[in-house]
RNA sequence: AGGGGAUUAGUGUAAUGGCAGCACGACUGAUUCUGGUUCAGUUAGUACAGGUUCGAAUCCCGUAUCCCCUGCCA
């Protein structure tokens, strides 16, 4: 590999397995969601992560649903996952691609071993109820009790479990479970449950089974059979990996010969499978599977959101946004509808690495991303979001000029396009002010700035309403700064300078368009920390729909010279203001845009001290 | 005497016994037909205490603090 950026601890990992031979060169990661609801950003982290490796390596990705619990689970998250990590750039398909896969598919697989673990002497019917099992588990501190199941005669637990599998219990009535260690200083490995009685409609296997299989007796066998080399989750499951473990070596206790993970999955690799003895080792059990080393990192954590599945939900349900694809939320959809770029994301999971460290990124590091990819690539654009109404007294009457304004000063490439400028103009009601402070660069009376790509002009009056707001304001434009460039030097070679420029909107030819602004959901960095509720926490003002905002023309519908979004939306800077999308729910006749973000506003921050 | 993981500028992240570096932020200044962009500069750090070593962020010992673990969730 070619990096000259620092290599994080999995790479490294990595890097020693293909020094070592480990997994022969080979480098198979996946992304495993459960569907039982949208993905948000912390979601894209591992996304990355996992593609990432696999495209660095010259690997495989797999996206993989472990779908084991039909009682959480629906067909609609599949979708919405799907689209998410598409958009993402994270593809299954493509050179990089392992595959799309569904745990459900490996069930009648994953009973098989179950029964092997059985005949072993190491798995057991157990009957007790879910109350008295965690009776019997003990706590932190104090060692738990068998079960009286515990040692019950192999032939029983086969004759049990099979009628488990028929679907002759009622839900809760039996478990099956690894015989271990019930002493053991870690929870996991006190006789854990692999399989409980549910009997619920799985969305794609139906009514067949009767019994699932529980996260961490699935999850080895997810990655062995897909033939995965690095396992990569969070951190909380540190604890489990010992099981993760024992369940793959329980299985290959008594195996021997050829490690296989997937025989269909295999044939697309090129290298040899791991050896753990000859062939004819080979005995009842059959050959050794493939044993896939867990590693875990750190979740990606953001300040001012709310990440857990549980309060996206709750957001949702109650209320507070307007679905899963509210541009406030920090789902994926979410970002998206904000007019946030795939590239974004990847660049602030790339900027901010994987550690083991649990820590908090700051909401700018996010918004930051937004504006260096945009900037490069979105076509400016003038809009006035809060119009005052602009008069050039000295502009003659029904005259109209079109202006060619670049696209992108800092690239040619992107090209021009023409603006209309006439006798009446809306400007931003921010960029006047009736007595500015010294450091207002903007309109005032007797003020002169410039109009961006267009002429000069001068403050001569304005007027107001009753309620004291000004409502226009009457000014002289100078025909020798035509384009906006200075005018010729006077008489005694001085020239005169202008401090602004301001974007404008010609009244005759702008379009009316909605516009939706966003600040922060939450006004807190940890939302809820404090008031103990995050729905306390609530940002009031998230949102700002503002609804007579004047566009230029070349907004309403895709112009040429636009470029070519492979997600279909339609991205802009708008001129001094930020960056904006046209949202979902727009019209020809009447368009709405979301900013996405804004731009960095240093005369905000000054203003606001 | 429960177990596991972690701690480097304000934030995030490198340095894997050999010059503590980078990014973001903040603050200057320059450039600019966006108070944007770009460029230059300034700022500030190894949790604490002991030890090993010519030399320690790194190894050893102790302490502190934070996160995770007692679902038939994942």
């Amino acid at each position: 590999m070619t990096e000259d950026r620092p290599r994080n601890f999995i790479q490294q990992i990595i890097d020693r397995d293909n020094s070592t031979g480990k997994w022969g060169g080979r480098v198979h990661t996946r992304f495993p969601p459960e569907p039982n609801g949208y993905l948000h950003i912390g979601h894209a982290a591992s996304i990355c992560l996992n593609f990432g490796l696999a495209r660095e390596f010259g690997g495989k990705f797999n996206l993989r649903f472990d779908d084991t619990n039909p009682a959480k689970e629906e067909a609609e998250f599949v979708e919405s996952i799907e689209r998410d990590v598409k958009w993402l750039g994270a593809d299954w398909e493509g050179e990089f691609g392992g595959g799309l896969y569904f745990a459900s598919d490996y069930f009648e697989q994953m009973y098989a071993y179950a029964v092997e673990l059985i005949k072993k002497g190491k798995a057991y019917v157990c009957e007790l109820t879910a109350e008295q099992t965690r009776e019997c588990r003990g706590t932190l501190t104090e060692p738990g009790k068998p079960s009286p199941w515990r040692e019950r005669p192999i032939e029983e637990s086969l004759d049990l479990f099979a009628r488990m599998k028929a679907g002759e219990f009622p839900d809760g009535s039996k478990t099956l479970r690894a015989k271990i260690d019930m002493a053991s200083p870690n929870m996991n490995l006190r006789d854990p449950v692999m399989y409980r009685v549910q009997h619920a409609t799985h969305h794609r296997t139906g009514d067949a089974w009767s019994i699932y299989p529980m996260y961490d007796w699935a999850h080895g066998l997810e990655d062995s059979i897909e033939g995965i080399t690095h396992s990569i989750c969070t951190l909380e499951f540190e604890d489990h990996r010992p099981l993760y473990d024992w369940y793959l070596d329980a299985i290959n206790e008594g195996r021997g010969g050829t490690a296989l993970g997937g025989p269909a999955l295999r044939a697309g690799c090129e290298e040899e499978p791991e050896t753990h003895g000859s062939e004819s080792r080979a005995t009842v059990w059959g050959p050794t599977i493939h044993h896939p080393q867990q590693i875990e990192f750190a979740k990606f954590l953001l300040n001012f959101v709310v990440l857990s599945k549980r309060n996206l939900i709750r957001l949702v349900q109650e209320g507070h946004v307007d679905g899963w694809d509210d541009p406030r939320m920090v789902t994926i959809s979410g970002l998206r509808r904000r007019g946030v770029t795939p590239e974004a994301i990847r660049t602030l999971c790339e900027e901010v690495g994987v550690t083991k460290f649990n820590s908090v990124r700051d909401m700018v590091l996010l918004e930051n991303a937004i504006r260096a990819h945009l900037n490069k690539v979105c076509p400016r654009r003038m809009a006035v979001l809060r119009p005052i109404r602009v008069v050039i007294e000295n502009y003659p009457e029904g005259q109209v000029e079109e202006f060619e304004i670049p696209n992108n000063p800092e690239d040619e490439s992107a090209g021009r396009r023409k603006v209309s400028f006439s006798r009446e103009l809306y400007i931003e009601r921010d960029d006047f002010m009736e007595d500015p402070p010294k450091k207002f660069f903007r309109l005032g009376p007797g003020r002169e700035v410039r109009l961006r790509g267009a002429y000069w002009i001068r403050c001569e009056s304005f007027s107001t309403n009753e309620a004291g707001e000004v409502v226009e304001v009457r000014c002289s434009y100078d025909p020798e700064t035509r384009g906006g460039s200075n005018p010729p030097p006077d008489g005694e070679g001085k020239v005169r300078k202008v401090k602004g420029t301001l974007h404008w909107v010609s009244a005759a030819h702008a379009i009316k368009a909605e516009v939706r602004l966003f600040d922060r959901l939450f006004t807190t960095e940890s939302p809820g920390k404090t008031t103990g509720d995050f729905v306390d926490d609530l940002n009031p003002d998230s949102v700002e729909v503002l609804g007579e905002c004047k566009l230029e023309a070349a907004l309403a519908d895709r112009t040429l010279d636009e470029p070519e979004w492979v997600d279909g939306i339609r991205r802009f800077q708008f001129e001094r203001l930020g960056y904006f999308c046209v949202d979902d729910d727009s019209t020809e006749a009447k368009p709405i845009f979301n900013r996405t973000v804004t731009l960095k506003d240093s005369w905000a921050k000054q203003a606001g001290k």
